[in-house]
DNA sequence: AACAGGGGCAACCGCTTGCCG
DNA sequence: TCGGCAAGCGGTTGCCCCTGT
């Protein structure tokens, strides 16, 4: 059965033959393609409209990039599937030149594999019971996880929870937990996040370390920091990562505010990723954070008026505000600076939405972040 | 050398969304 | 507001190639 769209026309299917992808090629270079049902006609093909769109945008468009996914590559669709799910198209909107095909038939052949081999659950990215059951018990693929830190997650909750829906992994917030129980030997310390992540907050620990009471402070920038870094895009990418798209009208909302002044972009990442630390530290559900940060707090005299040199590639002005909402302090409140980035009106947006989207993964509780324990080894 | 099985990838199917009259 | 059409998107299928026996 042929497309609803061409099913009167005769049309030709299966494989392209080079000069079927040499005539579609020359039609659109020349003529654009404003209407998918008049391409085939026009280029002399025995194609539907579909064929051809489909054909283009997956193999024929110049700016595609072919070949193996990098590493990097690998490591953005795992993070964005974590958050976005089976959101192909939006995932590969995040890796330049690839397609949303291209990106899914990726996972299905190879991401998916590596994740049910370490034990996770490749729609959830949670562990997978029997896996999660030998983790805690230390038998599991990664015996690593005999740390309770790993266990540790910043919103409590029982075991079996969801993962975060951004890749926290701090020894620092480990240390918050240890703090409160028993601390792990040096060789027990958790593994370091994967490297890109890892590298990423190295990047801007600078600016981390400038933070008082930022719980992520001693180990860099943070989860916020790599996922500006690790798109390639750039911060402007970041920012259509959270927007789940680059037309929403979230970034539009964004646009006109602080976004488009340059100024809140990165801040409104910040001010995100902080709220719901700060959830988690307000709503006492993590006490051994709690008192990790007041004893921080004791040590640290308090915030001056932040003054931060802005890191190499940083937005001017992107971590203003950081030390309000670090400190741990009102929780509620400082969430708030979410939406006052996003406008004085301070409603909740499609920001909001998805992000609490993704906070119903963070708040789901439990369970250490599988995603940690990850060995990339190819 | 021949065959079977599995994996990867290109293409298709069908549903959803957005636009326009 | 509604219906038709085109495009977008995710799930699925099927072919081809590689590898192991």
């Amino acid at each position: 059965m042929g497309h609803h769209c061409c099913s009167k026309q005769k049309v030709k299917r299966g494989l392209w033959s080079p000069e079927e992808d040499e005539k579609l090629v020359k039609y659109i270079t020349a003529h654009g393609h404003s209407c998918w049902s008049a391409v085939p006609k026009h280029a002399g093909l025995q194609r539907c409209g579909k064929s051809c769109r489909l054909r283009w945008i997956n193999y024929l468009r110049p700016d595609l990039k072919r070949g193996t996914f990098s590493e990097q590559e690998e490591r953005t669709i795992i993070d964005v599937h974590r958050i976005l799910g089976n959101r192909w198209a939006q995932i590969a909107k995040h890796l330049p030149g690839r397609t949303d095909n291209e990106v899914k038939n990726f996972w299905n052949s190879c991401i998916k594999k590596k994740l049910i081999a370490q034990g996770l659950d490749p729609k959830t990215h949670n562990l997978l019971r029997a896996a999660s059951r030998s983790l805690i018990h230390g038998n599991g693929p990664n015996p690593s996880n005999n740390n309770p830190a790993h266990q540790f997650h910043p919103n409590g909750g029982g075991g079996g929870g969801a993962t975060t829906p951004f890749t926290i992994s701090s020894p620092t917030k480990s240390a918050a937990y240890d703090a409160v129980t028993a601390p792990p030997p040096p060789e027990m310390a958790p593994p370091p996040m994967y490297d890109v992540v890892g590298n990423l907050m190295g990047h801007d620990q600078a600016a981390a370390a400038a933070i008082p009471g930022y719980p992520y402070a001693d180990s860099g920038g943070g989860v916020l920091m790599s996922f500006r870094d690790q798109n390639a895009a750039g911060l402007q990418a970041s920012m259509d990562f959270m927007n789940g798209s680059s037309s929403s009208s979230s970034r539009d909302h964004a646009a006109g505010n602080a976004f488009s002044q340059g100024m809140g972009a990165a801040a409104a990442f910040m001010d995100v990723t902080a709220g719901m630390w700060a959830t988690a530290v307000d709503s006492g559900m993590c006490a051994g954070i709690e008192v990790a940060q007041a004893q921080q707090q004791q040590q640290q005299p308090p915030p001056p008026p932040l003054q931060l040199q802005p890191q190499a590639g940083m937005v001017q002005g992107e971590v203003v505000g950081r030390p309000a909402v670090m400190n741990g302090g009102g929780a509620a409140a400082d969430m708030m600076d979410v939406s006052s980035v996003y406008g004085p009106g301070g409603g909740a947006t499609a920001f909001d939405l998805e992000l609490m989207e993704s906070c119903g993964l963070f708040c789901g509780g439990g369970a250490a972040n599988a995603m940690e324990q990850l060995q990339w080894d190819c």
